[in-house]
This record gives structure tokens, C-alpha cells and sequence, in this order.
RNA sequence: GUAGAUAUAGCUCAGCUGGUUAGAGCGUCGGAUUGUGAUUCCGAAGGUCGUGGGUUCGAGCCCCAUUAUUUACCCCA
């Protein structure tokens, strides 16, 4: 006989577990709604004309693509023939058999479903538009610590306005959830493309900004020296190495190092994307640059909005992020004393709505990892007590006649709203006693041949042993208080 | 895609330089207690040692292959 298996980086997840993962979807999905947002579901499945190309190429290799129904090699109408795989398509190899083979793919994230939700539904939705969304995603990585290939995300997204408003809720609905969770040492790492691209031009664009970013990304990862080589590999030369380490070694708070960076910009020359007046003088006025700016003012709503954790929130210009669509702020988040990538990401992005036809909307979100989330709550021992069932009341079974008896109460407790269940076969008392104790159920009624006679049930209180004789008539009102 | 580790009872793991009938703890089931759980005591069931080859008088142990799991890289939640 074949082994029972489920495929490699999927969960089954038991009653416990769900239990516990439903905690962790309501405090998210509270915040979500305290914000504002709504829900909206879309398919598991997409066209995978919809998925390629938002995510760079490495993320198009981690798509999973869903075979064509039926016979995907041939077409047949009115009994003639035609092959849809050719044989120079399969010579040119398997990029060119592909979409003829498959038109379909599972989702890879929330935000770019949602993109294209919004693009078929620009007439009917009002902007902005905030919407949350909870649901699996699947990518063909290869799973180890934290990552999976079937996994939850929680996404909340505004588009159509560009107000930086948006972003710093973010940050607060961030810390909501983590506080919310009991996760208090987190950090949440901002930083913006833009500021990403002006490190580059004040690089004298060599090499690539993707590489660039890619590079720099690792740095707490692989360190310096790690960057360097990297960098030197892809073409990069090492005066130009010394200035980027000038330039990321910014140090103090998240305003001192902004000033910093400024001053760091203007130094290299770096094309300013204005000029600022100066406050009293007739002077040229002070350079600008959106990215910089961006975040100062992200800042400055999270202070008037009264958020206070400003030790959690950390600027870090070497924050890169993978994915291609980001154009603006972009967020992550790590819990600290726990070994685990990071648990929430998110950024702006000016244009995604533009590939399916909607351009000139822009829009924000971020999303939380409940499958990492859940790991780092497990490993850090913050689950507070979860039982294996919902199931509040056992009533015992002696006999037929005892077990018959048992059923007007237990639909009397139903209907009170008490998740009471009857024990279904005449087993030993000891042994229903077990499994009541097994599940963590907490209260046990024993309707024997005795109690009935008498017209009373007894409660038993498994937790302190104590045990109480009452009325039949009186059992569910003591059990509502 | 690259590199490493692991695979023995339902679970977690022992198993000596290769040597007779492969062990423990937990769990399960039964009994002590025929109407009272979690504690205690007694007992029982449960394994073709991932799979397939090979070396050997003899393989859980050594060699090869294969599959699965897992860790790291890449990338990411």
C-alpha cells in the first residue's frame, strides 16, 4: 500500500493549529477593518498571462503553471487535426511550449490579483479604494525554515490616491498587529526606491540599478566585504564600491540619517528632483529629493497621528525588495529574537494597474506572512491557551434509554448557543471521562438511569474536580452564567 | 537550479569496531476501579530498520543507486 504524503512544502493544519491560525487572522483582520479597508477573494487560479513579468524573472521561475484541460498537444474541430505544440516549438525548448501548453497559473501574491480586479472593475469601484484580502498563495521555491510553497498572505492595499497618508498607516497598522500579537520586539525597515535610484546616479550610473539593489540588499546578510565582491563581479569598480559604503554607512536616527543622505547627494552631484526655497533668505534654496522627502514626511504623519514606537521603526537605504513593481516607499518587517525572514513586506507602486490596461493609478499595500508569523508566535511560546475543540459540554451515555434521554438537553444547549456534544456510543464512564479530559472539554453531564429517576443532572468542573447536582430544568441556565 | 544532512514502532529517538530473538520514553488499548478524567500500579498490541541492488559466512550498521524529508545558497512571506 502507498504511503500517505501531501506534496512537498504543503500543511495539513489540525484543530489546534487552525484554532491558532484563526487568532492570528483575527487580530489582522480587525486592524485591517479599523483602518477601513473591506474584504475581497479572488480565484486560486490566473491567467498566467496576468502573473508573468510583475515580479522579475526570478519570480516568473517560481510561478506555478497549471496544465491545459483535455488533449494539450492537439487540436481537434470538425474532425481535423491541427498539433498546437509544433515541432519547432519544441525545438526552440520549453520557454516556447509553455504558454502554448499552459494558459493558467496559481496566484504568486494578493497585490497583482488585485491589480487586475481593479482594472476590470474601474467603473463600478469608488477611489480610493482600500480592500483587504486573505488567502493562499503558492510559489515552486524550495521550501526550508519559514517558507513554503503553499502559504497565507494578508494584504491590504489603497489605490488611486498617492497621499502619503497611506503609508504611514501602514507603519501603524503594522505595529497594531504585531503589538496586538504579542510580538514586541519587531523592527519595521522603510525605505524608498527613489532614494534606491539616487544612490545608483550617485554612483555615476555603472553597472545596473537591479544589480546594484540586489547587492546592497544582502548587506546585513553577507557583509560588506560579501557587497563588494559581488559588486566587483557585475562590473562595478572600486572607487565607485567606496562611495556607495560612504553613502550606506549613514548613521543616527531616521531624520539624522535623511540628512545625511541629502547632504551625501548633493556631494556626489546627484540631479535634484527640485529646489526648495529657503526658509529667510534669497539663497538657491536647498536640493530635493522625492524619495528623501517622502520619508521625512512619512514621518511627520506618523508623529501627528500619535504613534510612538519610533525605536521600531528603522530607515535603512540598503532595503531593496525583490519585487520589479515598486516605485516608491517600500516596507519590511522582521521580528527580532526569533530566527525567521521577514513576516510582513510591502511598497508603493505607481503603475500596476498600467499592464492590464488601467494606467496612472497608484497604489500602496503591504502584507503579513500568517505561516511565518505563526512560526515565530510557536517558537516564542506567545500562543495563549487554544483548545483542540470548541466543544464546551460532554453529556455522558450510559445506555439507549439514557443516551435517547440525553437529547432534549443537548439541543436545549445548542440552542443557548453552549457547543455541547453527546458522547455517541454507551462506552465506559471512565473511558467518555478520558476523552472530555483528551479534548479540553471542560464540563461533563452525567445523565445516568440515577440522575434521570431523580430528575437531576450532574455537572462535573474537570478542571477543579467539582461536581454539583441540579435540576434538569435548571442545568442550562447554570450553564449560561 | 547548487551544496550538505537525515530516513529504525503512531510520535521523539537509542542501537557499540558488521555477530543470534531490534530497544526506551511518550502515546494507544486492556485491567486494578462493572457510574467519574488528568495522578498511581500491572499488562498487551505495535517494526519486511524509506526503496532497490551490492560486498560478506553474516548487514539496521559498509558500498552504489533511488525516493522522501530537511538545512544553507539564490530569491522571498
Amino acid at each position: 500500500m502507498e504511503k500517505p504524503s501531501i506534496p512537498q512544502g504543503t500543511r495539513d493544519f489540525g484543530p489546534a493549529q487552525v484554532a491558532r491560525r484563526q487568532y492570528i487572522f483575527n487580530v489582522i483582520r480587525r486592524t485591517f477593518e479599523t483602518f477601513g479597508y473591506a474584504p475581497l477573494e479572488t480565484p486560486t487560479l490566473e491567467n498566467l498571462s496576468a502573473l508573468t513579468g510583475k515580479y522579475g524573472d526570478e519570480g516568473d521561475q517560481l510561478l506555478f503553471k497549471v496544465l491545459n484541460s483535455g488533449n494539450f498537444l492537439v487540436k481537434e474541430r470538425r474532425g481535423e487535426i491541427t498539433p498546437i505544440v509544433t515541432a519547432e516549438d519544441l525545438d526552440a525548448g520549453h520557454k516556447a511550449v509553455l504558454p502554448k501548453i499552459a494558459e493558467k497559473g496559481l496566484r504568486y501574491d494578493l497585490t497583482v490579483p488585485f491589480a487586475r480586479y481593479v482594472a476590470m472593475n474601474r467603473g463600478t469601484l469608488t477611489f480610493p479604494f482600500r480592500r483587504y484580502q486573505m488567502q493562499p498563495v503558492w510559489r515552486a521555491d524550495r521550501p526550508q525554515r519559514g517558507r513554503y510553497r503553499e502559504f497565507w498572505q494578508c494584504d491590504a492595499d489603497v489605490v488611486g490616491t498617492d497621499s502619503l497618508l497611506c503609508e504611514a498607516e501602514i507603519v501603524l497598522m503594522m505595529a497594531q498587529v504585531f503589538n496586538g500579537l504579542g510580538l514586541t520586539d519587531f523592527t519595521i525597515k522603510i525605505n524608498h526606491r527613489g532614494v534606491l535610484r539616487n544612490i545608483y546616479q550617485a554612483l555615476g550610473s555603472e553597472g545596473t540599478e537591479t544589480d546594484l539593489f540586489v547587492a546592497i540588499d544582502k548587506l546585513d546578510k553577507i557583509g560588506r566585504d560579501g557587497v563588494s565582491k559581488e559588486l566587483l563581479e557585475k562590473g562595478f569598480s572600486e572607487p565607485t564600491i567606496d562611495t556607495l559604503f560612504e553613502l550606506l554607512s549613514v548613521a543616527g536616527s531616521y531624520p539624522e540619517k535623511l540628512s545625511r543622505l541629502l547632504a551625501g547627494f548633493v556631494t556626489a552631484g546627484v540631479e535634484p528632483d527640485g529646489l526648495r526655497p529657503a526658509a529667510d533668505s534669497e539663497d538657491e534654496g536647498t536640493a530635493f529629493y522625492k524619495g528623501l522627502n517622502e520619508l521625512a514626511e512619512v514621518r511627520d504623519i506618523l508623529q501627528a497621528s500619535g504613534f510612538t514606537q519610533f525605536d521600531r521603526l528603522e530607515f535603512d537605504p540598503t532595503l531593496a525588495r525583490g519585487l520589479s513593481y515598486y516605485t516608491g516607499c517600500i516596507f519590511e518587517v522582521k521580528i527580532n529574537n526569533v530566527q525567521m525572514g521577514s513576516v510582513s513586506g510591502g511598497g508603493r507602486y505607481d503603475n500596476l494597474t498600467g499592464s492590464f490596461g488601467l494606467p496612472g493609478v497608484s497604489g500602496v499595500g503591504f502584507s503579513f506572512g500568517v505561516d511565518r508569523l505563526y512560526d515565530c508566535l510557536e517558537s516564542l511560546d506567545l500562543f495563549t491557551e487554544t483548545g483542540e475543540t470548541p466543544t464546551r459540554v460532554l453529556l455522558t451515555h450510559f445506555d439507549a434509554a439514557s443516551g435517547r434521554a440525553a437529547l432534549p438537553l443537548l439541543a436545549e444547549l445548542r440552542a443557548a448557543g453552549i457547543p455541547a456534544e453527546l458522547y455517541p456510543d454507551a462506552s465506559k464512564l471512565q473511558k467518555q471521562f478520558k476523552y472530555a479530559d483528551a479534548k479540553g472539554i471542560p464540563l461533563v453531564v452525567i445523565l445516568g438511569p440515577e440522575e434521570l429517576a431523580a430528575g437531576v443532572a450532574k455537572v462535573k468542573i474537570l478542571k477543579t474536580g467539582e461536581e454539583r447536582t441540579l435540576p434538569l430544568g435548571e442545568v442550562v441556565g447554570a450553564l449560561t452564567l
